[in-house]
DNA sequence: CGCCACTTTGAATTAGCTCAAATTCCGTGG
DNA sequence: CCACGGAATTTGAGCTAATTCAAAGTGGCG
C-alpha cells in the first residue's frame, strides 16, 4: 500500500518519456525539483517535529468545520478534498489537497476548522500541534519559511481556482481542472500521462461550478478532440497524452469566435 | 483627508441606531470589538515595527504581479482590489480589501508577487520588510499569531467567494457582495447603512463572475424589492436599510422553486 | 456646455441547466 | 463464477438564466 507515493523515484523510473516530447522531459526536470522540495519538507517535519502519523481511507475526515484548532496536517500520500459548507447549507468542494500539502489552516483565524477535510482514498497523514510547532520554528527557521510558503501556495491557488470558475467557459473549465490535476501528481512525482479522477461527476461539477451532465459532456467532447482518452474499462481513469495540449486548448477557448469543441 | 477612517469612534457616534432594529444594535456592539481587534493589532505592529507609511490615490499600485517579495502591507485605511492575471491573459478582481487587512501574502511562496495590488481610493499603506517581521516575532509572538490569523482569514475569505460564484445565482451573488462589503465595513467601524462601492459595474461583475449588464439589473431588482436603494444622486452610493435582509435574501434564493425577484 | 465614461433597459441569442431515459460499472450475494 | 441491484455515467431534448448586442439615459468634470 501506497509504496507508490512513498517512492516517487521508483515511480518516474517505471514511466518511459513519451513519444519525442522534450517539454514533457523539461517537466520531468523541474518536477523531479518540485517533488525534491516536498521530500526535503517531510523530511525536515519529520525530524524536527516527530508528527504522528495516521493512515486514513476513502471517506475519513481528518477535521471537520466547527472543531477546535490545535494542530495542523500535512498529507504525505493519497489525496484529499476540502469541503466548505457555508450559514445557509451550500456545500461545496472548494480545494483538493496532494502529497506535501498542508492541511488546517483555516483554523488557525477562529480557534475552529472551517472546513472538513475528506481523504478521497488510502493515504497518510502526518499530524502535530501548532503550538509545537510554533516552539520548532524558534529554533529552526526554515520551518516557518515552509509553514509560510505553504499557506501563501495555498492563497495562490484558491485566486486560480476564483478565475478559472470566473472566466472560463466549462469546457475549459474541466481541462484546466485535468491540467491541474496532473501538474499536482507531477509535482509529487507520479505518473501524469493516466491519472485516476477520485471524484464522481457531480463532486467535478460541484468543485467547478456546474453540473455534472456539463463535467460529463465536457470530458466526451475534451476526448473527441483526442485532448484525453478514457482507459479500456471504467471512466474514473483518463490519460493525458499531452498535459500541455490542454493548456493550450484552454488559450483556444478564450480567443473570440473560437470554435472550440463540438 | 482620512478622518473617518481614522476615527472610527467618531463615525458610529454619528450614526443613530436605525428605527427598531435590535439586530444592528447587537451588530454595533460585535463591530465594536471587531474594530478593537483592528486597531489593536495596527497598534501593535506600529510599535514593533515601526512601518512605513504611504498614502496612495485611487488607481496607485500597492505592489505589482513579478515584481520581487520582500515586504508585507497593512491597509490602515482607504479601498484595495487585488487582481490577478493568468498566464494566458485573463483578469479579474479575485479580492477586496479593507482597513486591518494585510497584503502580500500571495508573494511569499515564490519571491514575487503574483497579483496586482490598486488602491480604490485616497488610504494609507504601512509596509514593512517580511524580514523584520519575523525577527519581531521572535520577540513579540503576538505578532507571530496576528500574521497567521491574517492569512487563515484570508484563506477563509477566498474559499467564501469560491462558494458564492459556484453556488449562488446573479442576483444573490450581487447580494452577497453588497453584505459582504457592509459587514468589512462595520469590521472597521465604519458606517454600513450608506456605502460607497468603488468599483464600476464592469468590476463587481468581473469579480463576481458575470458581465456588468447583470450586474446592474441585479441591482435593479434589489431596489424594487427594497432591500437597498440608491441615494438621490449617483448610482454608486447604496442605502442598505438592513444588512439581515440581504443575507435573508440569498437564502431565499436557494429555496427550492423560489420566486425571488422580478 | 459638451464630452466621455458609466449605467440602465430592452430584445435576441446561447451556454449551461433540468428532466428523462438508456447504459455501464462494480460490489454483493447466491 | 455469474446474476442482480444500485450507483455513476452518458446522451438527448427542451428550457431558462445569463450573455450579447444595441440604444438610450445619466452624471461628473474639464
Amino acid at each position: 500500500m501506497l509504496d507508490y507515493a512513498l517512492s516517487p523515484a521508483a515511480a518516474s523510473r517505471t514511466r518511459p518519456f513519451p513519444i519525442g516530447a522534450w517539454a514533457q522531459h523539461a517537466d520531468a526536470v523541474s518536477n523531479h525539483c518540485a517533488s525534491r522540495e516536498i521530500v526535503d519538507t517531510l523530511a525536515l517535519l519529520r525530524d524536527t517535529l516527530a508528527p504522528q502519523r495516521r493512515v486514513v481511507h476513502a471517506g475519513d475526515a481528518i477535521y471537520q468545520a466547527g472543531e477546535r484548532f490545535g494542530r495542523l496536517f500535512i498529507l504525505n500520500s493519497g489525496f484529499v478534498k476540502i469541503v466548505g459548507t457555508s450559514a445557509d447549507g451550500r456545500e461545496q468542494v472548494v480545494g483538493l489537497k496532494f502529497r506535501g500539502d498542508w492541511l488546517g489552516f483555516d483554523g488557525m483565524a477562529n480557534g475552529e476548522y472551517s472546513c472538513d477535510s475528506i481523504a478521497m482514498d488510502t493515504g497518510e497523514i502526518w499530524t502535530f500541534r501548532y503550538d509545537a510547532l510554533l516552539v520548532a520554528c524558534a529554533r529552526r527557521p526554515e520551518l516557518l519559511t515552509a509553514l509560510h510558503a505553504a499557506m501563501s501556495r495555498e492563497i495562490g491557488r484558491d485566486r486560480d481556482s476564483l478565475m478559472s470558475v470566473c472566466t472560463l467557459p466549462a469546457d475549459a473549465r474541466v481541462a484546466e481542472f485535468l491540467r491541474h490535476w496532473a501538474e499536482s501528481l507531477a509535482r509529487c512525482g507520479l505518473r501524469t500521462d493516466q491519472i485516476t479522477l477520485r471524484m464522481t461527476r457531480a463532486e467535478i461539477g460541484n468543485y467547478l461550478g456546474m453540473t455534472l451532465e456539463t463535467v460529463s459532456r465536457a470530458l466526451s467532447r475534451l476526448a473527441r478532440a483526442k485532448l484525453i482518452h478514457f482507459a479500456e474499462k471504467g471512466r474514473r481513469e483518463i490519460c493525458i497524452p499531452e498535459v500541455d495540449a490542454l493548456a493550450a486548448f484552454v488559450q483556444t477557448s478564450l480567443a473570440p469566435a473560437s470554435p472550440a469543441l463540438q
